[in-house]
DNA sequence: CCGATTTGACCAAA
DNA sequence: TTTGGTCAAATCGG
């Protein structure tokens, strides 16, 4: 349930140092890739096909300095948590605990009508609102009914939709598929940006608990191929071909204590090596474009969290509704 | 038939 | 009172 917390103190103020560290290392890593593109990029040599290479290699440089300016968000937030945390309490855990006694089962065993739904607080904390760590990013599609980008790896299901005051499109609500069968409690809200139909804001509450979200986010990052071999049905998508896309915000540890997933986003031609819950995988990937739009962390509970999409075959992976 | 989505209603926070 | 978030019945689709 409220996943995020209920694994208690899941970040003790050694967690986020931790972290620290972390996102120092990936930043040097970064700082490497960079200065090997340097000698690599522009100049066409060591590459090969120059004119193709130019653009992609473009790419590549916005990503990574993308990347760099994200990594620093990224540790100067942990830092400013690892020396809350060393100053003694941590804000967010206050009453938000959701051990949720929303009891295995949020919805399913709760649907006894409005009462039920006013149990949770009765229990100590309404389900409702916040308590639950949350992060944002922004997605960018490639066209108005691309929503590859907007696949996470994990699979959702949509419970609401909602007209957003002063918002040209409608928000929707979606919630982990396995929050029943496994009490993930992880959740999102997507909507399109005003401005920009292409831009997706999405939201995170929680993180997944479930081992499916888990295994599911590994899968597509380990590659299409697999992908394509497990996901049935569903041949070609409708849109042009797509890219791989990386979005992420922030990182995400899943669970200090198994280990800190440790990703390398890829680009053209790079090299991809994660880690994740223990396991680690690397590939080498083509990405013909890769959008990558970090946004705030709004308020970056104990975790954060890479998200990984590939459109390519995973589009079916779950529908969208016809907004998106 | 079962699981996902749609959509209006309900409820709590602001 | 208004607005955002969730529920759940109805509906859709495989």
């Amino acid at each position: 349930m409220e996943g995020s917390s209920s694994d208690g103190s899941r970040y003790g103020g050694a967690g986020r140092c931790a972290l620290v560290a972390e996102l120092v290392q990936m930043q040097g890593m970064v700082r490497q890739l960079e200065a090997e593109m340097g000698t690599h990029g522009g100049v066409g040599g060591g590459g090969g096909g120059a004119a193709m290479a130019a653009g992609a290699d473009e790419r590549c440089r916005a990503l990574v300095s993308g990347l760099l300016s994200s990594i620093d968000r990224s540790i100067s937030i942990a830092r400013s948590c690892c020396a809350e945390a060393a100053a003694g309490r941590l804000t967010q855990p206050a009453g938000a605990a959701p051990e949720s006694p929303p009891s295995a089962d949020g919805s399913a065993g709760s649907d006894h009508g409005a009462d039920s739904r006013c149990r949770a607080n009765a229990a100590g904390t309404c389900k409702k609102r916040k308590t639950l760590p949350k992060w944002s990013k922004q997605v960018k599609v490639r066209s108005v009914q691309d929503v590859g980008p907007l696949d996470d790896g994990f699979s959702w299901r949509k419970y609401g939709q909602k007209d957003i005051l002063g918002a040209k499109y409608p928000r929707a609500y979606f919630r982990c598929t396995h929050r029943h069968t496994q009490g993930c409690h992880a959740s999102k809200q997507v909507q399109r940006a005003d401005g920009d139909p292409l831009l997706f804001d999405v939201v995170y509450h929680g993180d997944h608990t479930c081992a499916h979200g888990a295994r599911s986010a590994a899968a597509a990052i380990d590659g299409q191929a697999a992908a394509s071999a497990e996901q049935k049905h569903q041949p070609t998508p409708p849109q042009e071909q797509n890219a791989v896309s990386v979005a992420f915000t922030s990182m995400a540890v899943v669970n200090a204590s198994t280990s800190s997933p440790f990703v390398s986003p890829a680009t053209s031609d790079c090299q991809v090596s994660y880690e994740l819950g223990g396991g680690s995988m690397a590939g080498v990937r083509n990405v013909p474009d890769v959008e990558l739009a970090s946004k705030t962390n709004s308020s970056m509970g104990d975790d954060m969290e890479f998200m990984f999409s590939l459109d390519a075959d995973f589009l079916d992976t779950y529908k969208y509704s016809s907004y998106f």
